[in-house]
DNA sequence: GCACCACATATCATCTGAGGTATGCAGATT
DNA sequence: AATCTGCATACCTCAGATGATATGTGGTGC
C-alpha cells in the first residue's frame, strides 16, 4: 500500500475545498465551478488535482465536455454536503449568539429596579429578540454583588456596597429611588393628602430588617425631622407577609415607588392605595453595575442597552 | 455591526481547529490539549484566540483551574462534533475505496474463462472484500472489446479481435482454452476412450455460428485431419438450446472445457458427460486486455490480481 | 486540417498559517 | 511572601497554500 502521503487526507480538505469539489460537481464543468468561487481555471484544476493525489485516486472523469465524478468523487461530495451544511448551521448560529440575536443573559436587580428598570427592558428585548434566554434575580445588594463577581449575573442593579473595591465594577447611576407607604384602602391615612411623618408614628408598620436600604431610608427619614422611628414595627421583608397584614390590617408598608404602584395601580386588582406624604423619602441610590474586566456578550449587551433605554 | 472581520468565520475554520476545540472542551486545560495535539502550549493558545478573533466573542472561559466553554464555544463544539464525525467517515470511506475494499468493478469474459477463470477470482474477492460490488459480463470477444474501449468494463478476458490496434491496450495471455464435447450419458460414444474426429462426424452436432472461436477451433481440428466437418449440424449459441437438445437427442455439443466440466461434473446434477478424445481441440487463446491509458482503481486492480492467481 | 473548447501544466510572487522558544501575567496554594 | 499552575503575548521561522499569467494537450466539430 502507497501509504504515508495520505495519513490524514480528510484532515487536510478544508471547507473551500468541499465547496470546490460540490461546484465542480454541480455545473460539470471546471470552469463555472472556478468563476463561481472567484479564482482562476487553473488554479482550481491544481486544488482539484491536489486533492485527488491525497484522496489517493481521481474524484471527477475527465471528458471533453466537463467532468463527472468517480465513484470516490461521488462519495466526497455526498460527504461534503453534510460537512459544508454543518458549518453552515454552525456559522449562523454563531452569528445569532455573537450578534446578540440569541445566548443566555443573567440580571440581577434589587426589588425596585427589577420592577420599574429590568422588567420594562426585559420585555422590550423579548419583543425584539424572542430567543435570548433571559434570567432574572432579585436579592438584596450584597447578594447580587456577591453574584456579579461568581459571574452568576452579567450585570445587577443594586446598590453598592461598601465592602467591595469599586474598581473592579463599571458603575452607572440608575434612576433615584423614592419610597411609598402602601396601605389598605380603609386605612385612615388613604385619600389624606400632605401627610407628614409625624402622623405616621403611632402606626402599626411592617418593614424588612435592617440593614435594608428601605428600612435606612424611612429610618432616616424619621431622623432627618428629629422624630424617633415608628415604635410599632413588624420586621419581614417577605412580600408574602406585608401583602397580609396589609390585606387584613391598617398596617403601613414602606415599598420602593416601582412596587409599589406596581401594587396599587397594577393589573393584578390587589386593592392597595399609596399615602400622599408631604416629603419624598429618599432610597440611597442604585447603580447599574458590570464587572469591569468580564466584557458582556451581545445578548447582555442588548439587554443592558434596553435598560439604558428604560432609565 | 462589526462585520467584515468574520465574513465567513465557519469557513475558515479548519478540521484541526475543530479537533483543538473538542479536545480543550474533554480535557478542560489548553495544555493537555496541546499535548494530545502534539503541539505547543502557546500555539494552542494562539489558534483559539484566533478562532475566537473571528467568531467574534470568547469561546472558552478562563478559570485559573483550565478552561470552560461559553455558549458559543458550546455551539461550536456541538457543531465541531457533527462535522469532525463526518469528515471521519469520508476518510475511512475513501480508504476503502482508493485500497480495493469496496468499489464497483466491471469485468468481460468470454464464456470458457469467465467460468474458469473469473468467476473462481470473483468468488475469492468476495470473501477478502465482500463490500466490492462485482459485474461480470459475457459475451463475443467482439463485443467485449467494444464495451472495453467505451469505458463499461475495467478489464476483459478475450480474444484479441483483428481490427483493434494492440498498442491501445496492455495484453497478458491467459491459459490456453481446449474444447471438451458434451453429450448426454446414453450416447453411443459416451465412456470410450480415445475417439477419433472421424467417428465424430455422422453425428448430430449443435455448436455456435461462425465466426465463433469455437466454431473456428472444431473446423480447424477437422480439416487438420484432412476431413470434412460434421455435415449434421446445428447452429446456435444459445445455451438453453444446447440443453435442450443434449438433453433429449444423442447430439454432440463442443464446449469450452470449463464450462463443460462446470455442467458435466458440477453441482447442477446436469447428467452429462464429455467425450474422451484422441486428441484435444485447442481454441485460439485468450488474452486479459486493459486499456492501456486508463488506470485500474483499486478494486479492479484487487480482482485482476485474483485473476491472475487462478492463471 | 483547423479552430475551438475544456482541462492540465509551468512558473513565479505572495502570504497565510502553523510551529517553535522565551517570557509575562494572574489566580491559587502553601 | 513565595511558588506553582495555566493561559497569554512577543517574536521569529518556514512550509505550504493561494493566485495570476502563459502555455500545453487532447478531444470535438466544421
Amino acid at each position: 500500500m502507497i501509504c504515508g502521503a495520505a495519513m490524514d487526507f480528510a484532515n487536510r480538505l478544508r471547507p473551500s475545498h468541499l465547496a470546490l469539489l460540490m461546484r465542480i460537481a454541480e455545473t460539470g464543468q471546471l470552469q463555472r465551478a472556478a468563476q463561481m468561487a472567484a479564482m482562476s481555471q487553473p488554479a482550481a484544476s491544481r486544488v482539484l488535482a491536489e486533492i485527488e493525489a491525497r484522496a489517493g485516486g481521481a474524484l471527477f472523469e475527465r471528458h471533453p465536455k466537463g467532468m463527472r465524478p468517480t465513484a470516490l468523487g461521488a462519495l466526497c461530495i455526498r460527504h461534503a454536503k453534510v460537512i459544508l451544511e454543518e458549518y453552515g448551521a454552525l456559522e449562523e448560529e454563531a452569528r445569532r449568539v455573537t450578534s446578540g440575536e440569541t445566548g443566555r443573559v443573567r440580571v440581577g436587580a434589587v426589588t425596585g429596579p427589577a420592577v420599574g428598570l429590568v422588567m420594562p427592558a426585559v420585555r422590550q428585548v423579548r419583543a425584539e429578540a424572542p430567543d435570548i434566554e433571559m434570567t432574572i434575580g432579585v436579592g438584596t445588594s450584597n447578594e447580587l454583588v456577591r453574584g456579579l463577581v461568581d459571574g452568576h449575573y452579567d450585570f445587577i442593579i443594586a446598590r453598592l456596597p461598601p465592602n467591595h473595591d469599586s474598581r473592579d465594577f463599571r458603575l452607572h447611576p440608575a434612576r433615584n429611588e423614592t419610597v411609598s407607604l402602601l396601605v389598605r384602602p380603609q386605612h385612615p391615612l388613604a385619600g389624606r393628602r400632605e401627610v407628614t411623618l409625624a402622623e405616621l408614628l403611632e402606626h402599626e408598620w411592617v418593614v424588612q430588617e435592617l440593614p435594608s436600604p428601605i428600612r435606612q431610608a424611612v429610618e432616616a427619614a424619621f431622623h432627618s425631622q428629629t422624630l424617633d422611628t415608628p415604635p410599632r414595627v413588624t420586621n419581614s421583608s417577605s412580600l408574602l407577609v406585608v401583602l397580609a397584614l396589609l390585606e387584613s390590617t391598617d398596617t403601613i408598608a414602606p415599598q420602593t415607588r416601582e412596587v409599589a404602584q406596581m401594587l396599587a395601580h397594577g393589573a393584578l386588582g390587589a386593592k392597595l392605595v399609596e399615602l400622599h406624604l408631604a416629603e419624598p423619602i429618599m432610597v440611597s441610590p442604585c447603580f447599574i453595575i458590570q464587572n469591569r474586566f468580564r466584557p458582556l456578550h451581545s445578548a447582555a449587551e442588548r439587554l443592558l442597552r434596553a435598560v439604558f433605554d428604560h432609565l
